[in-house]
DNA sequence: CTCCACTCGTTAGGATACGAACGAAACGAG
DNA sequence: CTCGTTTCGTTCGTATCCTAACGAGTGGAG
């Protein structure tokens, strides 16, 4: 986790390898860094909130959508959470298991299925979101107040453009 | 992978589910959309680069640490790559089968584990850095020259700050 | 030299992660 | 109504990923 090594020494290793091959290393950087940033802090809130509470960072995710917007339909939350339809079942099979959240079949389409909080989850999530975000606060708190904003729509930036493609293969697939 | 709910409806939704208990919406903000693009850009690359060439992300992570590095202990490659050692071996392992890398114990120390490339994975590097790098660049493309150094620094604060409890319970540990 | 605490990498068991293939349900065209 | 297509969630196989427990190797204390 800890990544030791310093980015000028990366830099020249990576130098030396791949020399006359035009590598952009500002760029490296700041993927790598976001990486490394994403990777410390999800560690740092399953440490501090999570693991705790035997939840896994995937799961208190699911939870933390059907908690916010009430029944949804599984594909909404697998859009919302960012994993495939088959991830979200096994997941919701452990939430289930742990009677934190329920199913049941929409009556108006019978390939859907619906997944509600159950007064465990949302007594559980009423509880450990405030923890979760004073953790979140602790992660920005070496930011000046006009850092994060900046942070935050640099990042929505890169996310929209890292989706960009994306979009456009789904379109490209007519078969 | 979408989310495509506003933020604003978001932070409708968790107030009246939160009344006076006080949440930090920036900093959860920042944090959210940390792991949205962090998500996002690992989604691209792999999509773009690695799947074509059967590679996991974190054994691509791992090839590249011994790339730059050289010659590795396993230790030093699972604090690199920041996953547990026992991750570490089932990577490995899937590397070892694709003959992208090569273990030999160590001779001054028997419980040491030392990790190099084979030619394969050499040249497999050598082919494909250069394409993920230009992938980085497509990512950080819609960012300005000086916004990408503004972002780096504070994505290294975050990731500074978010391990800085981490050592403290490391040292903490005595038994 | 003999313990013994410590550090390695691996194993065991369970949960998460994906693409591909699948069966059930919905629904348009004919 | 029937067929073909599409859209669901699930299952299957495989690869990560973690913690805990483990066996082997190390090295200091006595």
């Amino acid at each position: 986790m800890a990544g030791s090594h310093t980015l000028a020494e990366t830099e020249r290793q990576v130098s030396s390898l791949l020399r006359g091959m035009n590598i952009d290393f500002k760029a490296m950087t700041v993927v790598s860094n976001l990486f490394r940033a994403a990777n410390a802090a999800r560690n740092h809130l399953e440490r501090e909130v999570l693991s705790g509470n035997r939840l896994s960072w995937t799961g208190f995710v699911v939870l933390w959508v059907v908690w916010v917007w009430g029944e949804c339909e599984t594909r909404e939350i697998a859009e919302e959470v960012g994993t495939s339809k088959a991830t979200l079942t096994g997941v919701l099979k452990t939430l289930e298991r742990d009677k934190l959240v329920a199913k049941r079949r929409s009556k108006s389409d019978g390939r859907l299925v619906l997944v509600t909080l159950t007064g465990d989850g949302k007594r559980l999530m009423t509880r450990i979101f405030p923890e979760f975000n004073k953790q979140e606060v602790y992660l920005v708190s070496s930011l000046e107040g006009s850092e994060r904003k900046g942070t935050a729509d640099a990042l929505r930036k890169i996310t929209l453009h890292a989706r960009g493609d994306l979009a456009q293969k789904g379109k490209k697939r007519k078969r």
